[in-house]
DNA sequence: AATTCGGGGTG
DNA sequence: CACCCAGAATT
């Protein structure tokens, strides 16, 4: 009979041999300096939080002095770290650890999560690393792990998913060295178990990682479904005056096609004799609708309708309005949107 | 349950 | 450039 896998067992056993014991908040632990290192590294990688923590912990020592200082001598320190409520949320908390708590950090995960700023993870991570209690985190390494060692498919920011990486994260904690299981963990997401090429060669629980024997690792964990992009629709003008060229008008520098020439948008095709009336255009020749396309970017589709006007141009109030004639056989030296581009290649 | 916050690293 | 990262708070 072959004695079960101890999962925690082997995570410690490659912990002691591999894992990162020389992190700047593994010297010196105290309560105040892993949760200063467990806020930084929320949603920030170790090799940034590195110089934030070093500078941070030599300007506020201690949690009387972070309680004591300014908010703008916190934001200060955490500038270029990003998420800065996080900043915020750490001030307030030490205050609330100094003046409710008489300078005692809670040590059980409910009551770390009643802080600002410290959710469940954060909350296990310190109950854990500063505490030893035997308490569970989840953050993205972990996440990581589970998934693939288990097979948890899905995306984990689905209620469901995170409910089952969040019950092997209980499960399989140890009761012994938690501490440096919970550290372990992470380093093995860190190290090994990385989103891209992880290196299943070196690691401890190739035998019985699902993904390493599906050879689909990178199918976990599940990645955030696109969502559906949403359409918006314009009807282009292709206004061509009686010399055949075209009215370009110039999009201003913020926003879609930034300080490109386009046609002149409109809503629908309803609003074209007014457009035209207010432009002082008179029209020579029936309008002619083109057929629609879709123009896709990052984070929309755009439904062009072009219609073709034959017009007379009346006034020369060009130039304020950001407009130009285009001469297709000299044409003007400006950069051209992509859908403008497409459409002077049909008129030809 | 889905969105928002946000700077940097990476392929 | 798209996607991801030691997640939590908000809606």
């Amino acid at each position: 009979m072959p004695k079960a896998f101890n999962f925690s067992l082997a995570v410690l056993k490659w912990f002691d041999q591999h894992g990162r014991k020389d992190l700047p908040w593994q010297h010196n632990i105290t309560p105040y300096r892993v949760w200063v290192s467990e806020i930084m590294l929320q949603q920030t990688q170790v090799a940034t939080v590195i110089p934030y923590f070093e500078r941070f912990m030599a300007q506020l020592p201690t949690v009387q002095d972070l309680a004591q200082a300014s908010e703008d001598e916190v934001l200060h320190l955490w500038t270029g770290l990003g998420y800065y409520s996080r900043a915020r949320n750490l001030h307030k908390s030490a205050q609330i650890v100094c003046n409710e708590l008489r300078g005692e950090f809670p040590s059980d995960v409910a009551s770390l999560c009643e802080l600002p700023g410290i959710g469940r993870s954060t909350a296990g991570a310190i109950s854990a690393i500063a505490f030893g209690q035997v308490a569970a985190i989840l953050d993205g390494n972990v996440k990581r792990v589970l998934a693939r060692c288990y097979a948890i498919a899905g995306w984990p920011g689905k209620g469901d998913v995170l409910k089952a990486l969040w019950h092997q994260a209980e499960a399989l904690k140890p009761t012994k060295r938690i501490a440096d299981y919970t550290q372990a963990m992470m380093d093995l997401g860190a190290t090994l178990c990385t989103r891209s090429k992880p290196q299943c060669e070196r690691c401890p629980l190739q035998q019985h990682c699902l993904a390493y024997a599906q050879q689909n690792q990178a199918d976990y964990p599940g990645k955030k479904p696109k969502k559906a992009l949403p359409v918006k629709a314009t009807c282009m003008l292709i206004l061509e005056n009686e010399q055949g060229e075209l009215l370009l008008e110039k999009r201003p520098n913020s926003g879609i096609w930034g300080g490109l020439w386009i046609f002149p948008q409109l809503e629908t095709p309803q609003h074209i004799d007014q457009h035209l009336a207010d432009e002082k255009l008179i029209t020579l020749d029936k309008q002619q609708q083109w057929p629609s396309y879709r123009h896709t970017f990052s984070h929309y589709h755009l439904d062009i309708t072009p219609v073709h006007i034959k017009v007379r141009a009346h006034s020369q109030q060009v130039a304020e309005r950001q407009q130009l004639w285009y001469n297709r056989a000299q044409p003007a030296n400006v950069g051209l949107a992509a859908p403008i581009k497409k459409l002077l290649a049909q008129l030809n």
